[in-house]
DNA sequence: TTCTATGCAAAGCATTTGCAAGTCC
DNA sequence: GGACTTGCAAATGCTTTGCATAGAA
C-alpha cells in the first residue's frame, strides 16, 4: 500500500491513514490517536505524530494550519477552502467554483454567520528568489 | 493613552505598543519581547505575553494566526491579506483593492513567485446559532 | 539479516498562570 | 489605598526526539 513511497506497511500506519481518509472533522492528532487507540490499544502517540507527518509529507494527507495550538489533518485531497465555527472550533469545508468571485466565498450557501476570513498567499519572496535556489 | 480602553498606561504597556505600531515586520512576541528589552531591560516575558494579548482584544493591534508554531501581531489595522515566503518565513503585505476579482489576488503585483494560498472562513456554524448565543 | 518503525519516556518550546511585590490613578 | 500590573518561576500543553526493541522486506 504505502511500498510506491518507500514506507514499510504497518498496521499502525495503514490504521492512522485509514482514520484521517475515513474522517470529515479534519482531526488533530489527540483525534486522530484516540481513535486509533481503538484497534490499537498499545500505540504510542509519537507514532501518530510520526506517521502523520510522513503522510503529510509523501502528499497523502494534508495538513490545515488553522489551530493556533493544535495541528489537524484533512484526507480530502481535492481544492477547498475552510469554514470554522468560533464557537464550538468546527471546521467545515466549502466547495471552491471555479470562475466564482470573491464575494462568493463570503455569500456562501452554507448556514453559517460569517464573521470574518483570513487568507494568506504563500511563495517565494524577491529576495530568496534572488539568492537562487 | 490607553484610559479609554480602561487600561493603566505603564511605560510597559506603552512600549510594547508601539514596538508592534512601528514594525513592519509581523513580530512574534519573543521578537517584541526582544526589541522592549532594549528599553526596558528587565521587563518579564510573560508581561509582553500579558499585554500583547490585552492590546489584541482592545482592538489597538492584530493577531495573525499564520505561523504554526508562535504568534505574530501585526500593528496595521486595515484591510490586508498577507503573504508569507517559504524560504525565509518573512510575512510581507498585500494590499486590498476592493471589488477586485479573485485571480487578482493571485496575479499580484509583488514580486513573489506565488506557490499556494490558504483561506480560512470564520464564523458561527448552524448548530451553535440554533443553539441561541 | 538489515534497516525502518514502534513504544516509552524524557526533553523541547511556546505560552499560561499563581503569587508576592510594585505602581498607577 | 485599592486595584491593576509586573517580575519571577513553575506549570501546562503540544510536539519532538533518543534509544532500545520489534518487525517488515
Amino acid at each position: 500500500m504505502f511500498k510506491k513511497h518507500n514506507l514499510r506497511n504497518t498496521d499502525q500506519r495503514k490504521i492512522i491513514y485509514k482514520e484521517v481518509i475515513s474522517s470529515k472533522s479534519h482531526p488533530t492528532t489527540d483525534d486522530v490517536y484516540k481513535n486509533v487507540k481503538e484497534e490499537i490499544p498499545n500505540i504510542s502517540l509519537g507514532t501518530v505524530y510520526r506517521n502523520l507527518e510522513i503522510l503529510e509529507k509523501e502528499g497523502l494527507i494534508k495538513k490545515i494550519d488553522i489551530d493556533k495550538s493544535k495541528k489537524r489533518y484533512d484526507g480530502n485531497l481535492s481544492k477547498h477552502f475552510h469554514i470554522i465555527c468560533l464557537k464550538c472550533g468546527k471546521v467545515d469545508d466549502i466547495g471552491i467554483k471555479e470562475k466564482c468571485s470573491f464575494n462568493d466565498y463570503i455569500e456562501t450557501d452554507t448556514d453559517y454567520k460569517i464573521l470574518g476570513r483570513q487568507i494568506e498567499f504563500y511563495g517565494i519572496c524577491p529576495e530568496c528568489l534572488n539568492k537562487g535556489n
